[in-house]
DNA sequence: ACTGTAATTGAAACTCATTCTCATTTAGAA
DNA sequence: TTCTAAATGAGAATGAGTTTCAATTACAGT
């Protein structure tokens, strides 16, 4: 995980008055050290599993902070849990889901992010943040069953 | 409401092996006496209002029957209950949704569309529904405040 | 029209992700 | 080192949605 980064979420704390953790930190790395989408009990599990628990409570403050900072985002992936993949290590993009097997294909497209902006325009809105999401069923599943 | 699109629900129901009941037509009847998004309590009560009530159980089972064909569909405009829309008395369209007043504008875009066909050809994804939801602020909410 | 029966319903219990409460701990300013 | 507001953990609470089950009902077959 990126030294850089974690300097930027320590500015993050520090410029909003908020106290530098260890709690929020290992979070922080935790989250970090893949580019993986996961949920907040995927943290917290992970977290115990490597005797760095922290309650459940503090794994979703921190989550909400993330957000709110632009270190992590929210994606539907149509599940019951809230998703998150962080946004910092890796270029914007959108998502192919498979209904059968839950199978996350990323993809990127100009024109269509070009387009979100002429709307954008025409309509006088001004976008903070998009999801774009496929749901249907990838090439593996096709092929099995009806 | 359009009565070919009663004998369509009725007819579903029918080729399904599903019962034809009073809650299903009344709830069915609810949802298409308007094209605005709405969530499972606002059926719930505005049939009670109308005092043609039925359980909130009843009503949750029914928009997922009427998502399973195809008569309603999931809307995600970042709220905590699901939203839907009904999908037959109006063409696909996207959504922006202004975080700031809850207003929701729809649009829709070809190019758009024909970009979503092309990355899931490349992908071999088929696809069955998509969303795309764009969060911001609509032109009143950047005039007020901040 | 009448019957039998499986589907549907309502009420209430339940689930489970997320949020809240509050007593205790702690980061970090002075 | 001291002080204090912020953060934490444990567990209670919330709330959307689902499940259970006994009672009701649509409707296929007579
Ligand atoms: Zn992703
Ligand atoms: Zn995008
Ligand atoms: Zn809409
Ligand atoms: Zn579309």
């Amino acid at each position: 995980m990126d030294k850089a980064l974690l300097e930027k979420f320590k500015d993050t704390l520090h410029t909003n008055g908020m106290k530098c953790t260890p709690a929020r930190l290992s979070i922080f790395k935790e989250i970090y050290s893949s580019s993986e989408h996961f949920d907040a009990d995927e943290i917290y599990f992970r977290m115990r599993q490597e005797k760095k628990s922290v309650s459940r409570a503090t794994v979703y403050r921190t989550l909400d902070l993330l957000v709110e900072n632009g270190f992590v985002s929210k994606v539907n992936v149509g599940a019951s849990q809230v998703h998150f993949e962080n946004t910092l290590a890796q270029e914007h993009h959108e998502h192919l889901v498979c209904t059968q097997c839950g199978k996350v294909i990323e993809f990127r497209n100009d024109m269509i992010e070009k387009q979100q902006d002429k709307i954008c325009k025409k309509f006088g809105f001004f976008p903070t943040k998009h999801n774009l999401i496929i749901f249907g069923l990838c090439d593996k599943c096709q092929l099995r069953d009806n």
